[in-house]
RNA sequence: UCCGCAGUAGCUCAAUCGGUAGAGCGGGUGGCUGUUAACCACUAGGUCGGGGGUUCGAGUCCCUCCUGCGGAGCCA
């Protein structure tokens, strides 16, 4: 075909600072609908759709007959004119003078009308081109851009754990096993203690990576392999970390708000609800939680007693009377790992803290302080039945310049959920591992 | 590991009391100058998840296995 590439090329969410003038665009065939003299196609580039129409007599001979053979998602080089028009859902579209077929594409799998779950993640590297998938996909980069220049602006250091570990992390979770040179290694189920180790030399760190649990969960609020964003500072307490997270999220969901409202409006997400996400975040004691929970143990399946963790259902009816995110904190020590400090006020509960997104969506940010003892971590290693020199090192922070030291984990996948009103995890990472899938 | 739901055309689903397997989308062919999940006509497309059983007759009832989904536990 013709190929009339003088006009600059341009992506389509710059298209608005060209309005009047010739541009190309280089993208893919979103979609088609043709008669005998005027088609309308709906060009992607990853950018954003654009509308673009081709009457019979606008483009060189024989392109207007040719086009109509193209399928979606072929591969095309369009030049047209940038107009502005009341019709169309960003404003412009536009009006072509001329289309190249780079590669025409075989019947798309991927239909205009619904699909199952199974089918669209079977087809995963094609449904990432859908229009919610792109917006969502933009957020999470969004998300995690915020989130590190949050920590970059305040002097926080990028410390990256290793992924390959030689012991479980906090004793708990089931983790991924595998053969390193004959020894076996472990996919990290956290980078904590390593940040722990990388606060006492750097005063304050983030690390920022993929983690691996092995664990048999079928919800839609669990994946094998997700990202973690786990701050970790010297000299910083139980409150600091509280007023770290309020401050880190509402900065987060008011930059996500400005600058990727497009996309949320794609999602269709209701934003009043994020709106109301400002300072103060309350602050409920675990004691007044289990209060709260016994007595509205009718409604529950599993009925809740004071001294349990909280089950998802648990979870959700307690955020249920708030709007914005709230924190719990003080969990009984015996439910959290071994590396928690105690509360020296009440010796049963540690001081930790859990931060719980509204509208069902459930523990986003886990933390608190660490034992800074060396006598009292070494008694709670033997207490969780943990090897002592698998955690040599660790120990070793406690013998040389300890000091009292907070961090927190934040789930990106949950995070990106909530911000972007979605209903399952597996839609936050463009990839999703869950027990069942491993391709593509 | 436990509980629940599902599996019918490439995809999403329907099929009454057990009685000749259908529709929309997608594909193909043709029509249409403002469509926007475009529309209209025609057309091709089926081992009803596998195995066994009941019955004159099974997509439908029974048993069993497989696969997927949702939830619980655990967690972010």
């Amino acid at each position: 075909m013709e190929v009339i590439a003088v006009a600059p090329w341009i992506y389509i969410e710059d298209l608005k600072k060209h309005i009047g003038e010739e541009v190309t665009l280089k993208g893919w065939l979103y979609n088609m609908r043709s008669s005998k003299k005027i088609r309308f196609l709906e060009v992607r580039d990853g950018t954003g759709i654009v509308q673009c129409v081709m009457g019979a007599g606008d483009v060189p001979a024989g392109v207007f007959e040719s086009t109509g053979g193209i399928s979606r998602e072929s591969s095309i080089i369009v030049t047209g004119i940038v107009k502005e028009d009341a019709r169309s859902k960003i404003g412009v579209e536009i009006g072509l003078t001329g289309l190249e077929l780079v590669a025409k594409a075989q019947p798309y799998p991927i239909a205009k009308k619904s699909h199952g779950p199974a089918f669209l993640l079977d087809h995963r590297h094609l449904w990432i081109r859908s229009r919610k998938q792109v917006a969502l996909l933009r957020i999470r980069h969004e998300v995690i851009r915020t989130l590190r220049g949050y920590f970059d602006k305040r002097g926080y250091v990028c410390f990256d754990p290793p992924i390959f570990t030689a012991n479980a992390c906090e004793g708990t979770s089931t983790l991924f096993q595998t053969d390193y040179f004959g020894k076996t290694a472990y996919l990290s189920q956290s980078g904590q203690l390593y940040g722990e180790a990388g606060a006492l030399a750097l005063g304050r760190i983030y690390t920022f990576g993929p983690t691996f649990r092995a664990e048999k969960s079928k919800t839609r609020r669990h994946l094998t392999e997700f990202w973690m964003m786990e701050p970790e500072i010297a000299y910083l307490d139980i409150e600091g970390v509280m007023e770290l997270v309020e401050d880190m999220l509402v900065e987060l969901v008011a930059v996500i708000l400005d600058k990727r409202a497009e996309e949320l409006k794609v999602l269709e997400r209701d934003t009043s609800l994020l709106e109301k996400v400002r300072k103060p975040f309350p602050r409920v004691h675990y004691k007044d939680a289990a209060a709260k929970l016994t007595k509205m143990n009718d409604r529950f399946k599993v009925p809740f007693e004071d001294g349990d963790d909280f089950g998802a259902e648990h979870e959700t009816e307690l955020t249920k009377s708030y709007e914005k995110p709230i924190f719990v904190h003080r969990f009984p020590a015996e439910i959290k790992a071994f590396y928690m400090k105690r509360d020296k006020d009440d010796p049963q509960a540690s001081l930790s803290v859990d931060c719980l997104a509204p509208e069902g969506y459930g523990e986003i940010v886990g933390g608190g302080e660490r034992e800074d003892d060396l006598d009292a971590l070494l008694k709670r290693l033997g207490e969780h039945s943990l090897p002592k020199e698998a955690f040599d090192w660790y120990i070793d922070l406690r013998k040389y310049g300890s000091v009292p030291h907070s961090g927190f984990g934040l789930g990106l996948e949950r995070t990106i959920s909530w911000i972007a009103g979605i209903h399952h995890l597996r839609e936050a990472i463009p990839f999703p591992r869950t027990i069942e899938r491993l391709t593509p």
